[in-house]
DNA sequence: CTGAAAGCGCTTACAG
DNA sequence: CTGAAAGCGCTTACAG
């Protein structure tokens, strides 16, 4: 049951012009006479013509496509820079291609070098760190790109980021004045840049008020739910226990409650929490959460206009952002003593 | 810095064959002597020649994008169901445009009329359920699309959808028993199918039971956060609020979760809770929320087969999925007058 | 103020 | 086993 679509060619038969007349009035790229150019009109919407975008991105304009590579869009993390960057290049006729790594470097090419046969506008990516072959052949070809959220080894793109080191140091800070001298950290994937920028936070923060830098206070968590819960039993276990958590990203921490409740924990009474990255649950849990909040959809927002905008004066190279530590009830210490000794005999492996 | 690219005519060229050869070894749609394939392979490598997307849609050839129009991407219900058929798509070449229309059907509508101009291989779409001109356009094409979720006024569709109205009826049942026969129901939009038939499923719990229906008990949420809060305290000021919320989508959970927090209502004991939609914070929250459970994933891995199999015999037109009621701590009553007599005097509205 | 025509980079009958 | 060539539907110098 196809009906057959009409071409330019229909429309310009039909409205006694040429093809060229037609393209035209449509991109109104040069003068066409009012009267022929109400006919031409008049002939498109009765034909319900509508231009082939292969046709078009064939002929050497724009494909209006723009890509974007996340590692996890269930992360509300990248939901939001979505829709940041949607609100903008909507606006401007583009269309979103979203793929999802999952933070594998092989998917991460696969997804560029399809872009790279796709005559796409524009390509803004959260890139997983590590060298991409791919990348830097988008570059070379002349495919503006932007690096949202983290570094990567290419030259020549743009970069909006947040100053991680700053809001890490910042939390940290909290915690330590809130009386935590043991902290442990949930790290997040090590080839990830935000891991190491926040890690530095720590460090500084703690270098500031001479807490020694212990080891074993850093656990892996790969940014994973199950990072931050098996993260919580690893510190337990320790001889001398953190008395506070550092959680890099939202992720780990809904892993950190979920052990809380577990196993029982009182937060912040037998540990204290701050993470990275705020939500609407993190307002709802008891006790509402510490976090650093940063601006997800501003930095969407940014990303998508530094691609669009032609005039390279508007913005930097870099824009870095700065996060927000919201205060909430996860942190204040009362007693002092590590919490290990209290709690360790009621601890609940999770059932697998 | 541009980097020409290399078409198809300078790997025939410089591979001494014509340009039907290059293209038949790239598709393997026909023969070709293992001495010339190789020799295409090695010169295509040489050159790092990527076909043109664009060129092979003009050519006739599928565009390899399939296009995804979802009206709220930040709910984690749409997330799951994206990397659904991502799984699925993403093996067979496919790349997936996602557009959000926010529920607004001039963005659906405006969003499919792009749709049309490009060549896409399939459209799947959970639809506002009104009147769609394009989206018939699009089918009258012969472009084969997918309605999840949702229904709509389209006919030589796919559909995919879960069975509301048991879901819901099996979780009012379940409140029922637990003791409750006065509930509040957050509805979801007007206009989306599920509300209706998760009101049906409701309407027929309570008739089995002899409990009348009351208009009053029925607010709209609008699917949104904001709706369950402001449902809270609508329910509340009733001069006989109902002793459990029925919460049609996990937005309006969390909404209700805020207002529970701020108005310091305790859950189950206070006021009962069953909702739609599980996520994690659903087990992390005190208590732990009782849900319908819908298998998200699996609708995206299923919508997305039913658009690639050309074979129709796998699926019929419509698969109709069944919910899980997750049975946690959220709706067990245990006294049983209405909560407002006791709280209604700590009542703190929403500083705006 | 408007047209004729080349060209974008593929695919695919048609031929041999 | 492989080529020459038409054609997909646009855009854009070039001409007038």
């Amino acid at each position: 049951v196809k009906k057959p679509k009409s071409s330019i060619k229909d429309v310009a038969l039909l409205a006694g012009v040429s093809t060229a007349t037609v393209s035209h009035v449509i991109n109104k790229t040069r003068f066409v006479s009012e009267e022929t150019s109400r006919k031409v009109n008049e002939v498109i919407t009765e034909l319900e013509y509508l231009p082939s975008a292969a046709a078009r991105g064939l002929a050497g304009k724009e494909s209006k496509i723009i890509s974007v590579i996340f590692s996890d869009i269930s992360n509300p993390f990248f939901t939001s820079v979505f829709m940041g960057l949607e609100s903008v290049l909507a606006g401007e006729g583009y269309e979103l291609i979203l793929v999802n790594t999952g933070e594998e470097i092989e998917n991460q090419e696969k997804a560029l070098r399809t872009m790279l046969s796709r005559q796409i506008d524009g390509l803004i990516i959260a890139p997983t760190g590590r060298e991409s072959h791919m990348l830097n052949q988008l570059v070379d070809v002349g495919i503006p790109v932007v690096l949202i959220d983290r570094e990567a080894p290419v030259d020549n793109v743009f970069l909006v980021d947040l100053d991680n080191e700053y809001a890490a140091h910042q939390a940290i800070t909290h915690l330590i004045n809130d009386g935590h001298q043991q902290i442990g950290v949930l790290l997040g994937l090590p080839e990830v840049s935000t891991t190491r920028t926040r890690l530095n936070g720590y460090q500084k923060a703690i270098d500031e008020h001479n807490i020694p830098f212990r080891p074993e206070y850093l656990f892996q968590g790969h940014s994973r739910i199950e990072g931050g819960y098996e993260g919580v039993k690893y510190f337990l276990d320790l001889d001398q226990p953190p008395t506070a958590i550092f959680s890099m990203n939202n992720m780990m921490t809904l892993g950190v409650l979920h052990a809380f409740k577990e196993i029982g924990i009182e937060c912040p009474n037998d540990l204290g929490l701050v993470g990275f990255d705020d939500h609407d649950w993190g307002n709802i849990f008891t006790p509402s959460l510490t976090v650093v909040r940063q601006p997800t959809y501003e930095m969407g927002v940014i990303a998508a206009k530094m691609l669009i905008s032609n005039t390279e004066s508007t913005y930097r190279n870099h824009e870095r952002l700065t996060g927000e530590l919201v205060i909430r009830e996860s942190c204040s210490k009362k007693c002092q003593q590590h919490f290990k000794k209290n709690i360790s005999h009621k601890f609940i492996p999770k059932s697998e």
